[in-house]
DNA sequence: ACGCGCGTACTGGCTAGACCACTAGTCCAC
DNA sequence: GTGGACTAGTGGTCTAGCCAGTACGCGCGT
């Protein structure tokens, strides 16, 4: 008689879960429950430990993973505090932003930020810009790699002068939807190709006057560039509907 | 000879680091450094202890921390295996937003974005602004979960009101930062607990001017309530250096 | 020569207990 | 009212021990 097949009857694969995870997760589930609600405080590591029929080395560790996890805080001499949980909001799909809605938005911050760039920026600010300009200029068309790249790194390095975070990220997601589809429709149909060479123009004047600490200059050439984007957006959108 | 001033030499505060973090940034930093690559182990959590002049407990709750962080897998009988790390797109990541730069950029978009929820503004706009408002009502604390929600969900309610997505995404950026440890810190140390009345009465006038389609006033009332927070930030925070 | 079982040394997993530093509250003296 | 002492509780770190699993070497049987 053969040994039985032992594809015949197969068995699940049994991983061993750690002990900490277990307690974590179940920890995880009550204050999901709202057994421990935010802001309150877990049990006592001794006395979970006791109520759990585990070790307080055992508990601890789940603790350490619950930490990590940024699910609650570990008081010394306190206790262990439930911490809130970042609520995700459905984010509107990129799609969503239209390019005139993100232009105008753009058109709202950026020359602030230009006048703060021209303030706060430092000589490796400018560097960054001037490389960023370089590397626009390599490009022949709008299309190219490197004009799109120098491009968004020239308005990317006047926020980060503008030395305030938030304004950064904030240009940045803007940003971010200059490389969807829409946008790029958008430009390959409404501009024109002089508009190249009149954006890097326009982004020589804009350096200058934040090289020159000239904030009044600099929000006004920010202003009068997004402008003349803009124009050339809304002057063409008739032609598509 | 009265007590010195407290604010005269401010001393900074000093906050322990758990022994486990210092434990895992160490090896992070050596991982980093290529002193342990992609699929080697580490050294025994024995070996480990001696060599770092830790107990193995505490060796064992840094490897707790780099699991859950997914930077390493823990194999029994076997050893710490490092894992690889997902490449992040190299966005450029800038530094920490602190709660005053998210506020200044709050201060420069948002009175212009309510301006534009008056113009743009539908019933349905007007109805969430006030489940909002409700839902923050139902907070004792700004630490409420309820007060936080509903006063995110007024701001991103006018967002959306504005009818343009790009604005709606950078008021929830913006938003994202109140819910950093630092932020919540500058709040609990700085705001007054009157704040939280003022909060939701300047939300009801900002309301009404956003209801009365009068975009002036919504811009200055919304102007007027993120001055008092700053000012109240500004005004306090000498007092923690 | 090859395969299997056993023993050994190593790994991590978990328990138990001890001691320490810090927190918070209470009480008392000044 | 303030400061100090005391108490009871919290988490933080350490030591020691034992267990289960892994890997390897060696000896023995076929």
């Amino acid at each position: 008689m053969s040994p039985p097949d032992p594809s015949a009857a197969r068995l699940p694969v049994i991983e061993p879960v750690r002990l900490y995870r277990q307690i974590a997760t179940l920890l995880t589930e009550r204050i999901a429950q709202g057994l421990f609600p935010v802001g309150s405080f877990l049990p006592a590591e001794r006395a979970l430990a006791g109520q759990l029929g585990v070790s307080r080395t055992s508990v601890r560790e789940a603790m350490i993973a619950l930490e990590v996890a940024g699910k609650v805080t570990i008081r010394p001499g306190h206790g262990v505090q439930i911490l809130p949980q970042v609520q995700e909001f459905p984010l509107p799909v990129p799609g969503d932003v239209g390019p005139i809605q993100a232009m105008e938005a753009r058109r709202l911050i950026e020359p602030r930020i230009a006048a703060k760039a021209a303030t706060n920026r430092s000589e490796a600010h400018l560097e960054a810009m001037q490389r960023a300009m370089a590397l626009q200029a390599q490009g022949d068309t709008p299309k190219d790699r490197t004009y799109r790249q120098g491009d968004r790194g020239f308005h990317l390095e006047i926020a980060r002068a503008s030395g305030n975070a938030a304004y950064e990220i904030m240009v940045q997601k803007l940003w971010d939807y200059r490389d969807t589809p829409l946008f790029e429709r958008f430009e390959s149909l409404l501009m024109k190709p002089e508009r190249a060479a009149d954006t890097q123009a326009e982004h020589a004047e804009i350096f200058d006057a934040i090289a020159q600490r000239d904030s009044a200059r600099a929000a006004k050439t920010m202003q009068h560039h997004i402008d003349a984007v803009l124009a050339a957006f809304v002057a063409g959108k008739t032609d598509i509907g």
